[in-house]
DNA sequence: TCTTTTCCCCCTCCAAACAGGGAAAAACAT
DNA sequence: ATGTTTTTCCCTGTTTGGAGGGGGAAAAGA
């Protein structure tokens, strides 16, 4: 992840044949949120993430030594 | 995730033995940063976020249906 | 019970994110 | 090559996050 994000953002949004443009506006953020995000900047609101992921019908998951207890503790997690 | 973002870190720092402000130290924020996290707001600085994920060894990965073929294009990302 | 720790939630101030505009540059067509 | 679309990256005003302080509630521990 990580440094990787841009990346994804990236690669998904021209696989779905969008503009930066579109993405921002189907997003409800701002045009220059899209290239700061593809372009590596980490100081980004999560919401405003979180917004374009769900356009790109991309989910985020966790990875933790403790995931497994976790999820015995909260079963309905959908993480 | 979403929503169960604050119960994942709750977890985990209870889990560390870390109290909200022994986190936010080490994690470099602010103390009411953790306190929000775990309360559920969505308007929180990524960077901010993963900082705090960083300490409590937890990754971020994510899921779409491009995933398989995303990998094959960029085989080194670790996510 | 009394004490200590932790958490909740208010406040203020400052820096920074963000939207939107615009224009040059790059990419992609025709 | 020429036109068209897209991307890059300025700049500006507005908005908001976030740090730090502090007081009181609540929980934990003695």
């Amino acid at each position: 992840m990580e440094t990787q994000l841009a990346n994804i953002i990236l690669f998904h949004r021209k696989r779905s044949g969008l503009t930066q443009l579109e993405l921002a506006e189907m997003s409800g953020v701002g045009k220059n949120m899209v290239y700061e995000l593809e372009n590596g900047k980490q100081s980004v609101q999560l919401d405003n993430l979180l917004r374009i992921l769900r356009v790109l019908n991309i989910e985020l998951t966790f990875k933790s030594p403790l995931r497994e207890s976790f999820l015995k503790e909260y079963p309905d997690a959908d993480c």
